[in-house]
DNA sequence: ATTATCTATAGATCTATAGATAATGC
DNA sequence: ATTATCTATAGATCTATAGATAATGC
């Protein structure tokens, strides 16, 4: 087993239940963003974290409230400091941005992984995935606004699932910037309700 | 153990390896497609195919080749019958389009369900999604065509998921000619690559 | 003395296999 | 006799708990 994180070898580590706690947080919220929730065991959180495995359960009871708490923790902060209408290009590049291979903003990765399980994992996550609706919700004026927003966020994890997740190229290695460009302008489209090609559109005829 | 489908009580089913090749077919689509690959026992399958569970192993070797030989049948038949022009609609309809529980095409929901996985069956899974590209890749004109392609199917599995996963409301329930109209418009305009709304940014104007 | 950490293990699954049983075709 | 089907079980995980050990603060 590796040190944990940013603990220089040989140091004995101090005994510090809340430091323990906090490494505990970190690993898993790498790992069910990295692998999903089940398929994260709780040894391999514990590795990571540098921690025995006994102290996840005394600290979180199960490895659902270790769950809960990491979406509690690192999804509800970008909602709440992101101003509405730079939501989508935010979590759009947090998800594109990777620092080596982990993407900036964990907790959509971990929705990825994790909304395809049985348990009560789907459920503790789907939370997150309403908040962000509804914010998305408040842009658009259209009167089906709520059923747009739907779709621009199954736009944005449909995105991170094909770079993070599967990987396809070439999305993945595409410059935020690019793909920005091509998904920010339809997207602001779409929310704004644009009542079809009428007359602010270029080349194309509209259909229906 | 209910009797399999189509089945009436008391006939004492008759001994058939082929037939029952299929029913453990039928039933592994449908329960990778329903629960994802790893969640779907080896058990679950044979009890709703009305077999033994030996006979899964008998007949497919392991799990996993179970799995190859679903997604073989079950992935490239839409792909090989429809038109590239008409792939995006028929698989987006076929999508929205659920028979009771479960979606028409149930491939597609497989791969929602299972590319999350870190076993080989994310690796499978992954072949049908990168012909769907790139069929969706030659509808685009543009130089970055391979990039819009993996947009537009990026949207397409996270409408899918949103759906049928995530079961998000209003877009669970709208309607398909609702959320068509919504989507395909702006689509034909990802994939044709009309320039950007300023008129000012054309893909082409920049650097490589 | 308190309490953070570790050891050992119970109990529940799940995939896969070996070998027994029984329905078919000749 | 052949072979489709079933029984029983090995072996590998994984979550969770009980109780032992050892580092801290007084």
């Amino acid at each position: 087993m590796a040190n944990p994180v940013g603990v220089p070898p040989g140091s004995p580590r101090r005994r510090d239940a809340q430091a323990t706690r906090r490494r505990l947080l970190e690993a898993a919220a790498d790992l069910f963003a990295e692998r999903g929730y089940d398929a994260a065991t709780v040894r391999d959180i514990a590795d990571r974290a540098g921690a025995n495995q006994a102290l996840l359960f005394r600290y979180f009871g199960s490895k659902s409230g270790l769950l809960t708490e990491v979406m509690a923790h690192s999804g509800q902060e970008q909602l709440r400091t992101t101003p509405p209408e730079k939501l989508f290009e935010t979590t759009l590049r947090g998800m594109l941005t990777h620092h080596g291979k982990e993407p900036h903003d964990r907790s959509l990765a971990v929705y990825l992984r994790s909304v395809g399980g049985a348990d009560d994992a789907a459920e503790t996550v789907k939370v997150l995935g309403e908040q962000y609706a509804d914010v998305l919700a408040t842009l658009s004026g259209a009167e089906d606004a709520a059923l747009r927003a739907d779709l621009a966020m199954a736009w944005l994890l449909g995105i991170g699932m094909m770079r993070v997740v599967v990987g396809r190229e070439p999305l993945a290695s595409a410059h935020p910037d690019e793909v920005c460009e091509l998904v920010l302008g339809l997207l602001r489209r779409l929310l704004e309700g644009v009542p079809a090609p009428e007359g602010a559109v270029p080349p194309e005829s509209g259909e229906r």
